[in-house]
DNA sequence: GTCGAATTACTCGGATATATAATGTCCGAGTCGGGCAGG
DNA sequence: CCTGCCCGACTCGGACATTATATATCCGAGTAATTCGAC
């Protein structure tokens, strides 16, 4: 999975947890995390096409969460990150080479290998759309309550 | 996700309804699902390595399957090809700027997103292992029981 | 006719190219804030 | 002193390189069957 993933997460929380009235530019979001500053911009374009961030352009301008923490799930980040397509993607092999000499009623079901993987990847995408990145930020807080404070402090500079 | 995880399983599946006491070389399998051959046979090896199958050389040799479809999980193939690495990867950016500055016990306890996509992975982990490719071979054959005899008769040519 | 050894053809296995996608960089369009001149 | 306009700087957004990975190919090492000759 692209590495995007981990970048647009960590932003999507620490927006929330800095909590600013003003939008936040990619340059402090990319220093605070030491990552590439334009590379991170384009994650960041995503996540607004996802409707997750909103932008503002201009002096004072950048990104803002759209909607609060609770309702942005995981399945949702990696939605706006690697596109919608499952991982496993069936070329329908079976088709080809003997499968082309059989006759067309024995593909009338679906490839059963398709299926059986697809379940696998439907309750990976279940267990992702159940855990939103507001319970993240809980259990993150439940050991270190303080954490909001600290990092405000180091993004005023 | 790799294509190469499709070729491997329906091969091992193939492997199965022909049931012949031979081996059989990567020519034939590539031929009966019209697949590049030599980069087949790179999947292939990577099944042995994994003991899924194994290897005769010379003459009259090829693949074999290792051990009954009833023993291979569709787990089994994914980390055969894929490797047993995470999809996933934290790379604990937030120990970065910010973090740098922050004290180390704020960091006692793990990276909360990494536990949290790590929970979604291992259910799909174990929908995975919970499916055998003799699972899919009854799925298949339940709607199509000539199918082994339609095989065989393609690769006996 | 039978046994044995050399030969040959066939297989896997890994080293080597190519294509595609992920990663990283750069520059332009747009917009807001501040400064400056005029009233 | 207040108001309106102009200029400049800062931001996002997408077009353009670069690197890593997946895909595809090729050739050599090894093995077993086969053939040929000798006994």
């Amino acid at each position: 999975m692209s590495e995007g993933v981990e970048w647009a997460a960590h932003c999507c929380l620490l927006l929330a947890w800095l909590d600013q009235d003003r939008p936040v530019p990619t340059a402090k979001l990319a220093a605070g995390f030491e990552l590439p500053p334009a590379y991170l911009n384009k994650q960041l374009q995503a996540l607004v096409r996802a409707e997750i961030l909103t932008s503002t352009p201009g002096p004072k301008g950048g990104f803002r969460l759209a909607r609060p923490l609770s309702e942005i799930t995981l399945m949702d980040v990696v939605t706006a990150i690697e596109g919608p397509e499952q991982a496993f993607r069936c070329t329908e092999i079976r088709k080809n080479g003997a499968g082309a000499a059989t006759p067309e009623r024995y593909f009338a079901i679906p490839c059963q290998l398709d299926l059986a993987f697809g379940a696998a990847e439907l309750a990976w995408r279940k267990a992702l759309a159940a855990q939103t990145l507001a319970d993240v930020q809980a259990a993150a807080e439940a050991n270190t309550p303080s954490l909001a404070d600290n990092l405000k402090g180091w993004y005023a500079r």
